[in-house]
DNA sequence: TTTAGTGTGCCGACCAGTTGGTACATTAAA
DNA sequence: TTTAATGTACCAACTGGTCGGCACACTAAA
C-alpha cells in the first residue's frame, strides 16, 4: 500500500517525548493479526502479546472498536507520513511521483504488512472503520496521477495495490523474477508515452 | 474477481436433485459476511439467517472450519466455472481470453460480491484457508496471458484484482465516469501493441 | 397391507471456554 | 497527595461444539 516510516528510529515517544505503551500495544496488535488472524485479535491476545494485563490495554483504548480505530488511524497517519516523503524525494515532472510510489510499495515488504495487519482487523470487525483510509485514498491519488492520464495512472495505482493486495493474501501467482520483470514494467508506465 | 455463474437458475440442486439446504447455509453465510463483517460470521448468525436451529446448521457443518473450507470450495468451484465460461465465449486471438475476463471481472458486481465475502470471511479467521483460492489463482493466469506478454498481462490481471479489491473495500477513489474510463483502458491494454 | 426397523435431516437444550467490559485495588512518579 | 498507568478479580453474554431426541421417508419382513 504505502511504505511505512523507516520503522525503527521512528515513533515510540507519545506526543511529548514518552515512550509509549499505546503504541508497543498497537504493534502487538499488529502482531497478533499477522502471526495468527484477524479473528484472533482479542483484547487478552493483545495484552498477553504486549506483556501487559487486559487492565492495561483497557486503560489506553477502553473499547475493542476504540482500539481498532486507532490502528487505523495511525496507519493512516503513517501512510500519510510516508506518502510525503516519497513526495519530498520525487521530482515533479510528469510521472515522477507515481514512480516513486511505485517503488516504496513495491519496496519493502516488512513495513507494509504492518499496514495490512491493520486493514485486515479493520474490515474484518466493521468495514466502516476504514473511512479514513477511504478519504486517504482519493486524497492522494490526484497528486500520484500529476502529469500522467487518468488512465495510465489509475492503471499503475490498481495494478500496484493489488500487487500488494494479493502477496498480502498470499495469492501472487508470480515467481521472484517474475515479479521483478512486473514491477519495472509498472515503473514504466510511468512514463507517459511510452508503448509498454 | 471472477463473476460467477447466473446465480439464479445455478444449484439449489444438491448432486442428486433435491434442493439443498446446505448451498442456502452458504448464501446465508455469504450475506451475514457481507450485511455484518467477517467477525459477525458465527454459526448462531448463520443459523438465523438461514432460518434454521444450531443443530441444523452444525448437521451439514461439523464445525465452523468445515463451514470457512465449504465457503472457499464453492467460491472457487464457481469462480472455475465462471472461468471456463469466459474462456469459451472467447475468442483465441492474442488478448482475447484476458479481456473476457475483464469484461466479466469489472461487470457484475453482485456476484462478485458473494466470492468477495466467502474470502473475506477465509482471511479473517484462517489465511491458510485460501490455499485453494491460491491454487486457481496460478492455474488461471497462464490462460489468460495467452497472446501477451508477462508484463502486459500482469499489469492488467492486477489491475483488474486491485480494482475489484478496492471496490470491495469501497476505497476506490474513482467516480462513475472515471471507472469506465479506467475500465476502458484495460480492456485496450489486452490488445498488444495500443499504446494506452 | 400392516408393521417394525433404518437412515436422513433437523431441532433445542445444554456445556465449558472465551470475550468484551466493569470495578476496584495497587503502584510509581510528579 | 494527587494522578497516570497497570494489575486483579469478576461478570454476563456469546461462542463453538456435544448430545439426545423427533419427524419423516423409505424399506423389508410378516
Amino acid at each position: 500500500m504505502i511504505q511505512a516510516q523507516s520503522s525503527k528510529a521512528a515513533p515510540s515517544s507519545n506526543g511529548r517525548g514518552r515512550p509509549s505503551a499505546r503504541e508497543a500495544m498497537l504493534d502487538a496488535a499488529e502482531r497478533v493479526v499477522l502471526q495468527a488472524s484477524a479473528a484472533r485479535l482479542t483484547l487478552d491476545a493483545v495484552a498477553q502479546e504486549a506483556a501487559v494485563s487486559k487492565g492495561g490495554v483497557m486503560y489506553h483504548f477502553p473499547s475493542k472498536d476504540a482500539l481498532l480505530r486507532a490502528m487505523v488511524e495511525r496507519l493512516v497517519e503513517r501512510s500519510i507520513a510516508g506518502s510525503q516523503a516519497v513526495a519530498d524525494s520525487a521530482g515533479n515532472g510528469p510521472g515522477r511521483q507515481m514512480r516513486a510510489y511505485v517503488a516504496a510499495s513495491t519496496g519493502n515488504p516488512l513495513g507494509n504488512d504492518q499496514v495490512a495487519a491493520s486493514m485486515l482487523a479493520a474490515v474484518a470487525n466493521d468495514p466502516a472503520l476504514l473511512e479514513p483510509v477511504r478519504e486517504f485514498f482519493q486524497a492522494r491519488f490526484p497528486k500520484l496521477a500529476q502529469g500522467l492520464s487518468l488512465e495510465r495512472a489509475a492503471v499503475v495505482h490498481l495494478a500496484t495495490e493489488g500487487l500488494w493486495m494479493m502477496e498480502l493474501m498470499q495469492l501472487s501467482p508470480f515467481s521472484p523474477t517474475q515479479r521483478a520483470r512486473v514491477v519495472n514494467a509498472l515503473l514504466k508506465l510511468t512514463d507517459e508515452g511510452s508503448v509498454d
